[in-house]
DNA sequence: GTTCTCACA
DNA sequence: TGTGAGAA
């Protein structure tokens, strides 16, 4: 499929698909006309490149990790070096870090929605207000 | 519609 | 990490 189609499967715009390739992350093959041709699978590739950087891994990271994800599964333990390694231990706390955060902010919002709520029982959610 | 590159936030 | 612009 074309990049537009890709793009269109996987909610990711072209500009980024190309910027993917040029990470590393990506490696379509290309048509007689010079376009890009994505296989099939790329689709979830592109799911998985986008919750890992989501989630604030680096795309130097990604493109390490991405080949012992390839055949769906299947973890290659053999080709982990100690600096990937490192590096995913590193990542991993900062992920602890933000979710961390996360939720201190969530729960202070509930403890302010909650006394709102307690302060105006008149105010109900739009969404149980019946309409006209 | 697609391709590329360069500059920039 | 991601975007904008120009040109083919």
């Amino acid at each position: 499929m074309r990049i537009g189609e890709l793009a269109e499967r996987t909610g990711v715009p072209p500009r980024l698909l190309r910027y993917y390739e040029e990470q590393g992350l990506l490696a379509p093959g290309r048509s007689a006309n010079g376009y890009r041709d994505y296989a099939e699978g790329l689709v979830d590739r592109v799911t998985q490149i986008r919750g890992l950087l989501d989630a604030g891994v680096p795309t130097k990271i990604i493109k390490q990790i991405l080949p012992c994800l390839d055949d769906p599964c299947t973890i290659h333990v053999a080709d982990a070096t100690p600096e990937l390694v490192a590096a995913l231990e590193r990542h991993r706390e900062q992920m602890d870090a933000r979710i961390r955060c996360l939720t201190r902010n969530r729960d202070a919002i509930s403890g302010y929605l909650d006394a709102v709520r307690a302060a105006t029982p008149a105010a109900v959610s739009p969404s149980r207000r019946p309409g006209r």
